[in-house]
DNA sequence: GTTAGCACTCGCTTAGGTAGAGTGCTAATT
DNA sequence: AATTAGCACTCTACCTAAGCGAGTGCTAAC
C-alpha cells in the first residue's frame, strides 16, 4: 500500500483545482507544465498512477486524464481547504427592511445567493415544532362573519374567519375572548386536549358551538404548515454539462420543485450540525442528487430556532468561494436578525 | 390564389392529428394509407403543396413531411376543435375542504391539472386592484409589542407587528382603534393621503407618533404585493423533445421560476377576455413561450373578482384535451367558491 | 528517484457511402 | 379535368473507416 506525501497531495490539489476550472480531465503534462513541482510528466503519471490506487482520483477511461473521485473531493474539502481564506467578491449587503417579514428576508438571500455563485440555492424558514398559543382575538368583521387571529410562538400569526349561522352581540365578544385566553394561553397543539376542549364548551354555555368552531380553527391554524421550503435559480444547474443530460436535470428539478426527499438535508435534526457542512455526491442521501455537492449552513433567528440554507452544484462546484459567502450571508442575517429583535 | 374545400381541410386535419400524436413530420403516404378519402399519394401530395401554398403547413426541409404552421394550428382550434366535444377521462375531484384557504385550493388545482395534462400549469390568484381597507383591528401582544390586523377587500387579512418604544395604556387602544376605523373605513390606499395623515396625527394627540407608525405599517400592509402567481409541473416542458433542448428549456423554466414576463397573459385586461382562450406561438407574446401554445381559462371568485389559470405546451398540445379539462375544472371551482360565499 | 522514449488505447472528429422517407413533375389513366 | 402510377431527385439519419490527438503505462537510460 502506497502511502500519501506531500507530493502527492501537492498534485492532487493540482488536479481538484484544475478540474474545477475546466471540467476537463486532467492530463499528466498539464500538471507538469503549471505547477511549480519541477517533474516530468512521466514522474507525475507515476504519481497519478498511485493517488488512482488510493482511490482519490478517477480514470474516466483508459486514455482520459483523470478527474477527483469523492473521496479526492472529500481530502480537499477537509484539509486544504480551511488552508486559504481566499478573499471572495463581496455579496452585495443584503438590503432589508427591518420591518420585513422573515419570508421575504429569505427569499432575498436565497436569490441573491443563488445570482452570486450561479449554484441552486434551498433555504429553510424555522419550524416550530411545539408552536404555543401566545394570544388569540376574536373580531366580528360583519354580522355573519368572524375573525379569528392567533398569534403563537415566533409571532407568527394566523387568521381564520368563520361564517355565523345567527349573528353574535358585540358584548360577548369579550367574554369569549377572555374564556379562550385564558384557558388556552400558553399551551401547545397536543394540550387542546377533548377533557380541555369539553370543559370550554360547559364553560360556555349558549355558545358553546360557536366556542366549538373558534376552537376547530384554531387547532388547524395552529397545526397549519405553510411552505418552508424556498428555492432558488433552480435553472443554474443547467450550466453544468455534467448535470444537464435530460435525465438527471429532470430529477434534480423536479426535486427542487416539489422539494421532496431534500427534508433530511434541509431540516435540523441534531445540535451537532451547526456551522457550516459539505455534502459530496451521495453524502447527501438525496438520490437526485447523487452526482452533485451541497453545502448547508445553519442560521438562528433566536435561541432554539434554526433554519438552513443550502447550495446545490456539481462535485466540482467552487467550495471556497461557496464557503465563504455561506459564512458571509451567516453573518449578515446575524444582524439582521439581532437588530429585530 | 387557390381556395379552401372541405378535402383540404380533411387532410390538413388528417395532418394535424398525426402530427399531435407522432410529433414526426407526416408524408403523404401516411394520409393516404390512414384516411378514409381512398386518394393516392400523388393527389394527397397536390393537396399537401396546395395547403402549403396557403401557410396552412410547413416542411421542414425538401424532403421531409409536413407539419402545421401557427395558421394551421389557428385553423384547427378555429373551426375544428368545437366539433368534437370529445370525452375526457374524468379528473379527479378536487378534493377541497371548503373551509380551505384560497391558496391551497389555487396550487392543489395547478397541481392536478399539471399532473392531468402532463404540461406546465400557471395559476394567478386574483389582485383587488382597488383594495380598500375594510376594518382595523389594534392589539398588544406585549407591554412593547403591537399587533396590526387590517383586512382589506375580499376578507385578505394582513398582519404587522409595532415595537413600542414606551408601554401604552390599555385604555388607550380602543380609542385608537376607533379612531382608525371611522377615518379608514372603506378607503382604498389612494385616498389616506397627507392630508388626511395630517389630520389624524392631530387628533391623535400625544399619540400621534403611534398613530404615525401604525399608518405607515398599514400603508405597508395593504399596498404589499404577495405572490400571486405559481406555477406546477414546470419539468414537464422537458418531456417534448422540441422544447427540451437547452436554450428553450432554460429560457422556459426561469420565466417560470421567475414568473417574469407572463403579466401580459396572466392578468386580466379586459372583460372580454373571459372564458377559454388559445394562444398560439408568438401570439402570447411571451418571448420564451414562442414555441408554445399556452391554453388560459379565467375563474371567478366573486363579482368582479377573476383570475386566471394557463397551461403551457407545445403547439401540438392536445388542445381538445386542456380545453376540455379546464372547462371542467372551471365548472368544480366554481361549485367550491359559490359554497363557501 | 527521475526522465526520455515509445507503443498503445480510446474518444472525437471528419469524410464518404448507403438506405429510406418523402417530394415534385410528367405522362398515362379514368 | 381529376386522379394516379412512375420516376428522378433531395435530404436526413445512420453507419463505417480513417486519422488525429491527448493521454497512458512500461521500459530502459540517466
Amino acid at each position: 500500500m502506497v502511502e500519501m506525501d506531500d507530493r502527492k497531495l501537492k498534485i492532487l490539489q493540482a488536479i481538484i483545482s484544475n478540474y474545477m476550472a475546466t471540467g476537463e480531465p486532467v492530463g499528466s503534462r498539464t500538471i507538469s507544465k503549471y505547477t511549480d513541482l519541477n517533474l516530468s510528466s512521466a514522474t507525475i503519471r507515476n504519481e497519478m498512477s498511485d493517488l488512482e490506487d488510493m482511490g482519490y482520483i478517477i480514470q474516466p477511461h483508459t486514455s482520459a486524464g483523470r478527474i477527483p473521485s469523492d473521496k479526492g473531493y472529500r481530502l480537499y474539502v477537509d484539509t486544504m481547504l480551511q488552508k486559504k481564506d481566499r478573499e471572495v467578491d463581496e455579496m452585495k449587503e443584503l438590503l432589508v427592511d427591518k420591518a420585513d417579514r422573515l419570508e421575504t428576508v429569505l427569499k432575498q438571500v436565497a436569490k441573491l445567493l443563488a445570482e452570486n455563485t450561479n449554484y441552486t440555492t434551498m433555504v429553510s424558514k424555522p419550524r416550530y415544532v411545539h408552536k404555543k398559543v401566545k394570544f388569540i382575538q376574536l373580531t366580528l368583521v360583519s354580522d355573519t362573519q368572524m375573525l379569528v387571529v392567533v398569534v403563537i410562538d415566533g409571532n407568527i400569526v394566523k387568521n381564520r374567519f368563520i361564517n355565523l349561522s345567527e349573528p353574535i352581540g358585540q358584548d360577548e365578544l369579550p367574554q369569549m375572548n377572555f374564556l379562550l385566553n385564558t384557558a388556552l394561553n400558553g399551551l401547545d397543539l397536543t394540550e387542546i386536549n377533548m377533557a380541555l376542549i369539553h370543559k370550554m364548551k360547559e364553560q360556555a354555555g349558549q355558545y358553546s358551538e360557536i366556542i366549538g368552531m373558534i376552537l376547530d380553527e384554531i387547532a388547524a391554524a395552529v397545526s397549519e404548515e405553510d411552505d418552508y421550503l424556498y428555492t432558488s435559480g433552480a435553472t443554474n444547474i443547467l450550466k453544468y454539462p455534467e448535470l444537464s443530460d435530460k435525465e438527471m436535470a429532470t430529477k434534480l428539478l423536479t426535486t427542487f420543485e416539489e422539494k421532496a426527499g431534500i427534508g433530511s438535508l434541509m431540516n435540523l435534526n441534531n445540535d451537532e450540525e451547526h456551522g457550516i457542512q459539505v455534502y459530496i455526491g451521495e453524502e447527501s442521501n438525496v438520490e437526485a442528487m447523487k452526482d452533485c455537492s451541497v453545502v448547508t449552513a445553519t442560521y438562528k433567528i433566536e435561541e432554539g430556532v434554526y433554519g438552513k440554507i443550502g447550495i446545490v452544484g456539481p462535485k466540482r462546484m467552487d467550495y471556497q468561494k461557496v464557503v465563504n459567502t455561506l459564512e458571509n450571508t451567516m453573518k449578515q442575517l446575524d444582524d439582521i436578525f439581532k437588530n429585530k429583535k
